[in-house]
DNA sequence: CAAATAGTGTCTCTAAGACATTATTAG
DNA sequence: CTAATAATGTCTTAGAGACACTATTTG
């Protein structure tokens, strides 16, 4: 191979032309169900459909594209953003996954205590956070990414710690319990549940205070934590009754 | 957003030009060691020094590039891809991890039983499968990707049946006890690693037959079994010994 | 007051790991 | 024969889950 053949090589316009893409599939809590933030389509292909944000790959990292493209989208401030958990999730490249030329897109997966009511970015004429329940089909291949994204969530919960970045600074077990909840779609044994987080090393971490108030219908303060340092859970909460998934 | 904004969004061609290749992190054992495919750049930049196998996107679909592209490296067949697990790793894009240009990688992870000896493919003026224990610094980022993949083999033999990969068709517990302690690089307790895979329903079947002869070093003739129909092992087959990840 | 909830106690069963033991083979 | 290894047994301890219970708070 010489040198010519080497920059045809890395040139691609000399092959068919290929695009890159940074989409996020940007979980969070609102009203005890789980959201994701979509956006409808305000041009073709797929006009009028709801999709995942995403952007193409300018100069920067594929995760500050996404951040960007997040940013954009939500209304939220560099600042904000650091408290937003963003991880890859993967890449999809399928030929003829847009309709018009080839799209590589690299998805990434956001997690959030709260995020801002979204604008409408510069590429969509709408932008919301939809309940899980209530998301219809999705352009592209979107739908695909979005069951990945949610598995990998579920997933994550089980060995990581990363239930603490859907709930605020200090929480409540209850609360940290209702994150698993929602996100596994499952209820959880509530004394088996507190007993099990705090028997976890560095999971979570107590202030010393409670809440203001018992819960809205009755019941006693509950005390009040902080995440704590760990990075895996260990032993891990592993989800109830996966017996279909293991086959 | 009109039509013609839109379409140079999708015009690479009007920002930087960007490339996609598709790169493989391909894992054997031979010898009692594990070894990665390596081959030895032909052409600058980082001429004369060792990095992944990989090629261009084309046409074609990104597993089936990284396939196309594992099967040049290494002479084989489209049969025997088939009984190569092949998944991605992810994709790694930051800018100015190739010098001459953005180039965008979809890093795929690979375990074979047993792999030929490779042939230089039309990028490379050598291939080799390397053990780990003598791997030098790779080109590009690859020694990053090498990394990845590594975690990500051996966090998967914990949860799933992928040690079978690295075996023949029919093999013995101590066979696939090697895998794991080759992968994991540390021993393992061969009575209770013997009882805790047949305990895993689904991981290995037993075919009723043993091996023609005992250990080389004696010992008697061991069973042999097959891949089980298990796609998740539970519950999972720990690593032991983490406490340094946790935080 | 009744109802709800936080937090803890207790019991059972499973599983992990340390260690021992027996049977079978190679050399 | 001895050394090595396959396979199983035994014991201890940790952890998951079912269930009960007390204390505290709301309305």
């Amino acid at each position: 191979m010489n040198e010519s053949d080497f920059l045809r090589d890395y040139d691609p316009t000399a092959y068919e032309p290929m695009a890159v893409t940074a989409d996020v599939v940007a979980l969070t809590i609102r009203d005890g169900r789980l959201h994701v933030l979509l956006i409808r389509r305000a041009e073709p292909p797929h006009q009028g459909m709801w999709a995942l944000p995403g952007g193409f790959v300018r100069g920067d990292d594929l995760k500050d594209a996404a951040a960007r493209e997040l940013a954009e989208e939500t209304g939220l401030l560099p600042h904000d953003l650091d408290r937003v958990h963003l991880e890859q999730l993967g890449t999809y490249g399928k030929p003829g996954r847009d309709p018009r030329m080839r799209v590589v897109t690299v998805a990434f997966l956001a997690f959030a205590a709260w995020m801002p009511d979204p604008k409408a970015g510069s590429d969509a004429e709408a932008a919301a956070w939809t309940p899980l329940t209530a998301t219809r089909e999705l352009a592209f291949d979107h739908g695909d990414i979005l069951e990945d994204g949610l598995e990998r969530a579920r997933s994550k919960l089980e060995y990581t710690p990363l239930a603490t970045s859907f709930v605020g600074d200090e929480f409540t077990i209850s609360e940290l319990r209702a994150v698993y909840e929602v996100v596994w779609g499952e209820p959880l044994h509530p004394g088996n549940f507190h007993r099990k987080v705090l028997s976890v090393p560095g999971f979570v971490e107590a202030t010393g205070t409670t809440t203001e108030r018992g819960g809205p219908r009755g019941g006693p303060r509950a005390r009040l934590y902080r995440k704590g340092d760990a990075r895996l859970l260990h032993p891990a909460l592993l989800r109830p009754s996966r017996e279909d998934e293991i086959r």
